[in-house]
DNA sequence: CGTCGGTTTGATCCCTGTCAAATTAAGTGG
DNA sequence: CCACTTAATTTGACAGGGATCAAACCGACG
């Protein structure tokens, strides 16, 4: 298969479609998008199943159709350490040559994308733009886990999980105000925030009490619009 | 200056010497070396002095020739944030496009070669190797921030102590048993491992109470060789 | 309706941050 | 070379946040 698509690969390039940057602006995914739209083929994996397991060979990369992807290391005593959670459009497998760094596994039911990762790799050598996106991302990723060091040092537990959970309703695309259910359960949680499933716990009692956050169930939480001077004005 | 050194590097791009992995061996910097071995120039800074500042133009890229770099973020209520330090043969603007993500400081006497940027960024564009080297670092670099973010998460504060010194050690070709001096002070170290400088003055009194490291002045010790089972069936 | 896993809450202990003081180190000027 | 100043490091006392152990609560499911 990886065969049949390469000769394609070659005469298309597409140079056009800048689509994708809609609420992103910056980021131009257009290229490894476009390979994926033409050339990957469709993968479902339940939940709690294991996607790519580390140091297994990264032969394929991902994008995540829908549901959601925890990825992480996983210790010799079995304690997982989440770096992040993978959501609709997000990729998974940028950060990796030859093999896999990092465990992948579904936390609910998810749908992939695959493409082959040679196809990738034999793009990358004649396509400036591809190259350009695949450093860009890296770079990103770069910054950001540096960005999680930080809050991980200053930031104290209710804090850590409100920024988690407005991130989280950011990825899943949710306007302020609407209710967002969470695929992933404490546990979950905790390991990604390096917290207790006990902490996490009463972190999120925490941001109910003061009002930051609504949950109306245990995996379904909303955040208010904060009044801001405009719409108190409105009031007053 | 850039014009200048241009028309070289098309004719020659070094393909010879695989020298550098001699302790490292699957790293092959010889591309980037290479470069900043004969179009390179060099700089100085004074201890505490600043080398790049967040959010300028990141117009070159450094190679630490002597001394040690502190590479950090400054929160706005002027607290540092240090991600790593860099020394000898290290490069600094690997995980850089356009502009500084963050700011390197001298700590102490610091011998840099400069390299700018756009030569870089202009071989890139023709050599695969040196291309294969920039994505190798990068996936490091966020590997080795990813094991950070687990040892914070972890590990208590005499033990993220203890791998920052055996790693600081190793950086410096330091055998085990050799006496070692830090640079920085405890400040620095505090701001790296995420503690208070007090917790990390502590850390070192018990490294030094349970043996793990040996104090000879404030700024200099030793990891004394732990005596393996070969050395404890010769004694006994 | 009972069992089981996940979540919440409670009680306690330990680590680390903070404030404060003592000690050491490094200069500086006489 | 010594007295004095000043910064850095160390040590002490105390309080708070989070981990841990334990129990109660809740929801899903057979």
């Amino acid at each position: 298969m990886t065969r049949a698509i390469e000769p394609m690969l070659q005469g298309s390039r597409p140079r056009v479609a800048t689509s994708a940057g809609a609420k992103n602006p910056q980021i131009a995914t257009t290229e490894l998008d476009n390979m994926f739209n033409l050339y990957s083929f469709v993968q479902q994996f339940q939940p709690n199943s294991t996607i790519v397991l580390h140091g297994d060979p990264a032969s394929m990369i991902y994008r995540v159709e829908s549901g959601t992807v925890r990825c992480c290391t996983i210790g010799a005593d079995g304690s997982h350490q989440i770096f992040c959670f993978s959501n609709k459009a997000d990729f998974i497998g940028i950060s990796d040559i030859e093999q896999w760094h990092f465990t992948a596994e579904a936390v609910d039911c998810v749908t992939l994308r695959a493409l082959p990762r040679d196809v990738v790799e034999r793009e990358l050598k004649v396509n400036v733009q591809l190259r350009y996106e695949f450093r860009l991302k890296l770079v990103q990723l770069l910054q950001r886990r540096e960005e999680q060091l930080l809050t991980m040092i200053t930031k104290k537990a209710p804090e850590r999980l409100f920024r988690f959970l407005c991130d989280f309703a950011s990825a899943r695309h949710h306007a302020h105000g609407g209710a967002i259910a969470l695929p992933m359960c404490r546990r979950d949680i905790a390991d990604h925030l390096g917290l207790s499933v006990e902490t996490v716990s009463r972190a999120f009692s925490e941001l109910k009490r003061s009002g930051q956050i609504e949950l109306i169930t245990c995996e379904k939480f909303r955040i208010p619009t904060p009044p801001d001077t405009k719409s108190l004005l409105m009031v007053g």
